[in-house]
DNA sequence: GTCCGGATAC
DNA sequence: GTATCAGGAC
């Protein structure tokens, strides 16, 4: 790409972000810690709803360790509503792991961070950037708007690996921090303008129905759980009244939680089931 | 490639 | 009802 098309390129997304940029507690910090609080509540989920979740959860778990320490319920707890509760989970054995590994400090490269559960090249690219303003290179769902916008219009089936060399060659390596806070910001903006231009990508897949799907009863039972504990029969019945039906079926109903236990966010104790 | 939540906009 | 969502694990 030559040095005016780029030029231009930046023009146009930072000129939208002096504007237009969108302002979020998350980006008022540079604690890693926070920092990547934020970006594993925001996977697969909208600002809007992180923006409520986001103070209630650092006010409670201020610091890794003190989220180390504390019972997987009472974050679960925290989390009801925000939805991919495992990430909860990830979260929590991060930080664990984190005390564990790295004496309590998260690490600073991306090989240490994403060997932690939970963070994958994403959000171990992202909170190395947004923690400490490093040039990395990476891409989710607003700055592939953006590219497949600007540099592939018309196309379709494009790849996240066509994308990155332009990433690369138009990264802004001396404020990355607002460059990909600009990035994101116009991709949304773009998206109220025009069809999603992620459905161009390679990598655009439909989701499954969620009505009456596994992940419905999943929800209803660690929603039961977060409250009290319950045995297997009553738990059943309280999450099959959560869902607003009458019975849930057995067979499917075990199968469910007894996924729920090998993963570690419910375990059985005695008849009873909890969450640690 | 499939599973994993659930609120919201349209 | 359909589409979307600062992805990651398996």
């Amino acid at each position: 790409m030559r040095r005016d098309e780029i030029r231009h390129f930046r023009e146009t997304v930072l000129g939208h972000f002096d504007k237009h940029g969108r302002s979020f507690l998350w980006r008022l910090t540079t604690d890693p810690y926070e920092i990547l609080v934020s970006e594993v509540m925001l996977q697969q989920t909208q600002t809007d709803r992180v923006a409520a979740y986001f103070p209630r959860f650092i006010a409670r778990f201020p610091d890794i360790a003190t989220l180390a320490a504390a019972p997987l319920r009472e974050v679960l707890a925290l989390w009801q509503g925000l939805g991919y509760n495992r990430r909860a989970l990830f979260l929590k054995k991060c930080a664990e792991a984190t005390v564990a590994r790295h004496d309590g400090i998260l690490p600073d490269t991306i090989e240490a961070l994403t060997a932690l559960p939970g963070i994958g090249p994403y959000t171990a690219r992202a909170v190395l950037t947004f923690a400490f303003n490093q040039p990395h290179i990476f891409i989710e769902t607003n700055i592939r708007a953006v590219y497949l916008h600007h540099f592939f219009s018309g196309q379709e089936k494009v790849s996240d690996r066509e994308l990155m060399p332009l990433i690369d060659a138009t990264l802004d390596r001396d404020d990355p921090r607002r460059w990909y806070y600009a990035l994101m910001d116009y991709g949304v903006h773009l998206k109220k303008l025009h069809p999603n231009p992620s459905r161009r990508s390679a990598h655009h897949a439909k989701q499954s129905r969620f009505e009456g799907s596994d992940r419905q009863i999943r929800g209803a039972i660690l929603r039961t759980l977060a409250k009290t504990t319950l045995t297997g029969k009553r738990l059943s019945a309280a999450a099959a009244l959560d869902l607003g039906k009458e019975t849930l079926d057995d067979a499917r109903f075990t199968k469910i939680l007894n996924e729920l236990c090998a993963e570690g966010l419910v375990v059985k104790k005695g008849r009873s089931y909890l969450i640690p």
